[in-house]
This record gives structure tokens, sequence and C-alpha cells, in this order.
DNA sequence: GATAATAGGGAATGGTTGTTCCCGAATCAA
DNA sequence: TTGATTCGGGAACAACCATTCCCTATTATC
């Protein structure tokens, strides 16, 4: 079923929502109608489905990702870069489903709104909790700002997404030594 | 024309293009069908028109707002703030056709994807043409890399309004506070 | 003033969509 | 073996979509 749910997740990021017909479904994750139809109420709920698998998976992505930095500066680094990584290329111009649930789907559809909320609001506190440690071993200033920077490069990664679905070429080690500024 | 056009912006910003049906438009533009057919060849010459116009109405609001920068510096600072206030509130839930434009159709439709690309190479560019005058006139330092800052800032222009369409709130004074140690 | 040309409105149309319904095969119980 | 139940498959269906066609005013031309 996770095999099924992760090709639904290859074609919602790359169609979008709406341009996604069952057809498309059905062809992707080799079900017939019914049978999508018996395992999910509705095309909504496939999506809300698929987009939580993603949601999973990015999300172990970037926690091993920061998990290779030695402190809390560091593993920001990391995480950046592995951000700016998954932006780009073939994976990158697939796209993302979040940012794709995002504009798409968040003026139209409640229940998916609350959902990037959710994983946004995720996001950005993992990214103030990697801040704080940084500056409890002394690898981060004091003096910056949490929440407002955190804030920030939510914008950031979720603008690399945009940037990368449209096929311009991200240079991940220098991009990523720029927005360090921010931690200065 | 241009009143028509704008109010076919409105409705693509809000609902994207997939989820827009001709209904949608007309209703919109107060047109009937076949006058939407007899100004336009089909949907996507109609979106990328309103494309187009939406362009051109942001690329103004985006100039004067840095006009009102004394140097480079504060010129980069109006942007970005005249920038955070159009990715909040009922503008920013409507949402920006140029990256809604990239999330939905970049994959899918080359003419969008080169439209897209071009409007993000033309901002990319300004923003570079602010930070060379800033080190001109001594208000950035003349170590700022400026490619890879104005592609950054590219990524955090369109992050907010990946953001602000989500309705996460955006505080536009701390936002760019923080940004502007990029400029460092 | 008569006629041609244009512009706008909306009904008709063919194709596609999401969804439902029903059929046949396979699994399990007795 | 028989009967009941589940499961996957795909045809059928109603609604909606983008697009075309045709009709009616209005304007322009002579």
């Amino acid at each position: 079923m996770d095999t099924a749910l992760d090709r639904a997740v290859r074609v919602f990021c790359e169609r979008g929502y709406h341009a996604t017909s069952i057809g498309d479904l059905t062809a992707a994750m080799q079900l017939a109608t019914g049978s999508v139809y018996k395992a999910f109420r509705d095309k909504q709920a496939v999506f809300l489905a698929a987009f939580e698998r993603y949601a999973t998976v990015r999300r172990d992505q970037t926690r091993s990702a920061a998990a290779r930095g030695g402190n809390g500066r560091e593993r920001l680094r990391h995480m950046l870069l592995s951000y700016v990584e998954h932006s780009q290329g073939v994976e990158g111009r697939r796209g993302c489903i979040v940012v794709g649930g995002a504009v798409e789907l968040s003026a139209l559809d409640p229940e998916v709104r609350a959902r990037v909320n959710a994983q946004l609001e995720t996001n950005e506190t993992f990214i103030a909790g990697l801040i704080r440690e940084g500056q409890a071993d002394g690898s981060i200033p004091g003096h910056v700002e949490v929440d407002d920077t955190a804030r920030l490069m939510i914008c950031i990664t979720q603008g690399m997404r945009v940037v990368g679905k449209a096929r311009l070429p991200l240079d991940g080690e220098r991009l990523v030594g720029v927005a360090m500024k921010l931690l200065a």
C-alpha cells in the first residue's frame, strides 16, 4: 500500500491536484478505478493520504540530514543543504506536495490548508529548535532572534521549491553559505 | 479590457489555473462565453494575458517601493518590505500568479514555464542591480556576493508568497530586519 | 437610408471528469 | 464440496468542462 501511495505522491507532486485525474492515479498506482475507491473515500482522500506519506518521508530525510552536523549551527547548515538538493534536478522539477497544496488548494480546501499549516509549523519548530541548540552549544550567537529567523528560513526553503520547480539552477554551497549569515 | 483582465488576474491568483473554469472567468470578467473566445484564442491565452498584466502591475509596485529608499541598502529594504506586505492579508491569501504558474504549470506547459522563468530572472536582475547600487554608494559592503545573494532573495520573496497563501502571519519589520543581515 | 461588417451573448456539443455499480475470481468456513 | 464473503477490476453514468456555432444588436460604409 505504501508503494502505491508513493506512486500517487509522485503524480500529485508533478501535476498538482486538479491536473491529476483518477485515470492518472490508477495508471501510476497500478490499481483499477474501483480498487482506488475501495481504499479511499474520494480523490481528496487519496491526496490527503499522499500528503501525509510525503510529509513523513521528507521529515525523516530532513532530520537525518540535520543529524550529520556536530553542533546546532552545523545541523542547520546540513538541513539547508539538504533542502537545496531536494529542490533541484529531477526531484526539484517534480516538486513538493506541501508547496503544491499551499498554492493550489489552501484557498479552496480548509482540510488541506490545515495540513499545510501543520506541516509548515512543524518545520518551523524544528528549525527554531536547531537555532536554540546552537545558542546553547555556543555555535550561534545568543542575540539571534529565534522565531523570526526560523520563519524567514521557512520562507527560504519553500521559496527554493518554487524556484527549483521553475528549473532555475541552485548552487547549494553558495546559497547556503549566504543564508548562514542569518545566524551571525 | 484591462479592467476585465484585472478581474481575470484575481480569479487565477485565487483558484489557480485548473480550478478556474471558463464559467468562473465569464462571471468575474462580466463577459459572455462567446465574447471571451472572441478576445482570446483559448483558456491558456487568457491565462498568459492575465500573467503579463499581473507581472506589469507588480513590477511597477515593486520599483516604486524601492524608489522610496535613499541608497541601495534602503531601496532593497523597502522592496522586501513591500513584498511582505503583498504576501499578507487579503492579497496574500489571494496569492501570486507567478508562484501559481511555477507550481501548477511549469511541469505541464512550456510556454508558461518560459514566462515564469523570465519573470523570476527579471526580478533577480533588479535585486542584483540594487545590491550593486548599494555597493557603489557605500551602503552595502563590497564583499557581498551579488548573484548568490540576489538568488537567495528571490527564494525569500517567492517563499513569502507560499507562506502567505497558507495564511501564516508575517511580521514585515521583523522579517526584513533579519533578512537584511544578508547584506552584512 | 440600405447594406455590410463587427461585437457580444448564450445555447449546443463533444469530450473528460469523479464517482458508482455490478460482475467474476479468490479466500475462508463449515 | 458448498456457501458466504471479500477483493480487485472495469463498464456505466451523471455532471462538468472547454470550445464552437449561431443569432441578434450595433456600428460603420456607401
